[in-house]
Parts: C-alpha cells; sequence; structure tokens
DNA sequence: GTAAAAATGGATCAGCAACTCCAGAAATGA
DNA sequence: TCATTTCTGGAGTTGCTGATCCATTTTTAC
C-alpha cells in the first residue's frame, strides 16, 4: 500500500495526527459508520481537503485508526504485562481493566475489538490489521506467562500459547458483556474465573 | 414500544417475516450500516413501501432483527444445554460451535455480538435487546450447570452463576478472535480451557 | 532569495439511501 | 354483496456525506 510515500514536514504530521486522533475518538463513540468526515473536520479543526491530502479515501483513514488504537491499547497492556509475574500482579491487572470501565461507564467496549466487529466483513486489510493488533495482545500475554514459568510460578511444560490466548478471549467475551449490560460483574465473573484457573495450574 | 398494534392478516404476517429474515441474512454479511433498506427490498421480494407499513423506520426493523436474532440463535442454544448434564456433553457443544464456525468459514462471528457491538452505543433499545439475548443465553448454560449439580458432576455449593457468564465470556471472545483470525484455533483454545477449569471444578 | 513542494481553505458536486405519497388490488367481515 | 380495512407497487423527493477542485499560503531545499 504505502500510501505515505508523500513526504511530511512536522506541521503535515501534526496535522494527520490530529484527524487519526479525532477519528479514532469519534468512531469509539459513534461508530465507524456514525462518523461522518464533517464531523472528524470539524473536531480537528482542518479543512475538507485536508483529509483528502493525508487519506485517499474514508477507509484509509479508517486504516489508519486501527493502527493508533493497536498502538494505543496494545503497547498499554505490553507495558503492564512487562513485568507482570506474579498471580497476585494478575488479579492487579484484572482490577485494573475493571477500573477502567467503571471510568468509562461500560461504554465502549474495547476500542480494537469495536472496530474489528464493525469492520470484519467488509473491509479485510481493516480485519487483517485488527487481527494484527489481537495477535500482538495475546503475545504480551503469553510473554507474562512466560516470566511466571521462568520463576517457578507456573509449571514449565504449560502449555502457555493457548493459555494466553483463552485469557485474551476471557477478557474480550467479558468486555462486550460488560458493555451490553452496563456492569463490570460479568467482566469480573470472566476475568476472575480464568485467573483462578491459571492459580490451579500454579499450585 | 408495541408498534406491532396493526392487525396482520396471514399475509401480511408472512411478507413481515420475509421482510425481517432478508435484513437479518443481509445484516450478518454486510453490517447494519452496509445494509440498505433498497437490498431489503430486493432480497425480500416487496416493494419499498411494505418496509414501512410493517416498520416506523430502519431502527424499528433492526429491533425487529435483533429479536428474530435471539430466538433463533438462543432458542438453539436453549435446546442444547436442556440435555447438558456432562464434561462430555459440554465437549460434544464445544465441538458443535467449532464445527459450526468451521462451515461458516470463521464468518460473521455470532450474529447477537454482531448486532450489540454495531449498535451498542448508538442505538439504547438495540443494547438492551442484545443484552437481553445474552441474559437468556446466560441461563441456560446457568441451567445446564445446575443439572450437572443435581446429578453430582458438580459439587452443589459452587457459583454457577458467575461460572456460566465466564462460559459465555469465553465463548463470545473466542467467537470474536476466530473471526479476526480466519482460524477456529483461539475458539478452541477458549472453550477447551473453560472446560478444562469446569472439568477440574468436577473433580 | 527563490523556485519547488507541501499544506490549507472552502466552495461545490454528485450519488445514494432513507423516507414519502398516492393510487389501486386484495382480503376481511357483516 | 358491499363497505372497510389491509396490503401492495413504484415513482418521487429530500437531505446528507463522501469526494473533488482550485486558488492561496506556508514551508522546504539549494
Amino acid at each position: 500500500m504505502m500510501q505515505t510515500a508523500l513526504k511530511l514536514t512536522p506541521k503535515g504530521a501534526a496535522t494527520r495526527s490530529r484527524i487519526v486522533e479525532a477519528a479514532a475518538e469519534l468512531m469509539f463513540v459513534n461508530g465507524v459508520a456514525g462518523t461522518t468526515l464533517e464531523h472528524v473536520r470539524d473536531e480537528a479543526g482542518v479543512s475538507s481537503s485536508q483529509i483528502y491530502h493525508y487519506f485517499v479515501d474514508k477507509d484509509a483513514l479508517v486504516r489508519a485508526v486501527i493502527d493508533y488504537q493497536n498502538d494505543a491499547v496494545v503497547a498499554e497492556q505490553e507495558n503492564a504485562f512487562a513485568r507482570l509475574d506474579s498471580i497476585a500482579a494478575l488479579r492487579a491487572w484484572r482490577d485494573e481493566v475493571i477500573a477502567h470501565q467503571d471510568r468509562m461507564n461500560c461504554k465502549g467496549g474495547c476500542p480494537i475489538a469495536a472496530l474489528g466487529s464493525q469492520l470484519g466483513e467488509l473491509d479485510h486489510d481493516a480485519r487483517s490489521g485488527v487481527a494484527q493488533g489481537f495477535h500482538r495482545w495475546q503475545a504480551a500475554i503469553r510473554h507474562g506467562f512466560h516470566a511466571m514459568q521462568d520463576n517457578g510460578t507456573l509449571p514449565a511444560e504449560l502449555d502457555i500459547e493457548t493459555l494466553a490466548t483463552a485469557m485474551l478471549a476471557s477478557l474480550q467475551g467479558g468486555l462486550l458483556l460488560c458493555q451490553m449490560h452496563r456492569s463490570t460483574d460479568p467482566l469480573r465473573a470472566a476475568m476472575d474465573t480464568m485467573i483462578d484457573h491459571v492459580a490451579d495450574l500454579a499450585a
């Protein structure tokens, strides 16, 4: 693709960023289809033609938003799991996730999952980008489990690949139920049950 | 709500059903925003005004589609869990879910979750309807676990409310990853891990 | 300093999709 | 039978939104 073949001056890069950030925020709140480029234009404080100067069309902007959310969400998760090496730390992570949903009033769910669900069957590039984000996320969790193997918390023969995938699935399913029910209860149930299972494996 | 205050003749009810079924199918494949009423019109073989004769606007049709999918999906799951009373039966259910996704080439994911993700923050009635579907689904799973308590497979003091929620979350998260990665592997990982956990509790 | 490239503003276009209207056909019920 | 209600067909209309154009200003590079 490489549509970013244009050279960007610092000012241009800043403008591009403002557009992507505004679009990300609006699409998180109003959905992709519910976000018009006019909204993005106003929110980012740019003119219509700017958007088309930096992105060939709306789909290209959406893909940039996916990349942006991948970095924003997964980078944070990678950071959280980098020093995650005990069951207690896992429970602390759980607390953070739930507290965050509480602050959001259970609205929006996972930004990456939201984009994936909305675009999954319509835009294959988008789906692929979302899958990449999930892959990075799963790897981050797996590295945490690997550290727990290294320090003896988890048995070495454990299939942490499968366990990390199951953990991510529980989290995502929990977030979905949390969003739909407007309650953190199901998210808590999902994460606690999965962490209990990991704790059982540790014993 | 009760917008179905109009009397429906058998013929009218059939037409209404055809519209809802066509809309459900199209929205599953192309998403809600990607489905135009013109498509629905053609697919159902009716004229434009028919749709507005039976539904005040597109949102009303969407809500009817949610009700339709709730019945279609959850009723099947209720039936599956009605006679689910052993770990082996749980694994057989897992096989069915995975086989179904295989047949779909991992496309579309869960119809209810798809509608919820697309409409969650835009249409509160829709979100509420989706939540209701999930609630019924969770209850079905819980009843299955209750039967397993009755026949001694699971300990009586177990919190099956939480366990059923966690199982549904694992399933939904697994389906999402399955759809995004176009592979049943993550779905298998999620369901197997959760069923293993239930099996541990049974021992 | 100056020419080329990049960035910006804003008016405008064009197509599509939700929704409307109304006339006429079919069914219902007495 | 006949009046009333329900159902159907399809040609509009309207507003919105993605996309375009081009003139102008700002920045870059030599």
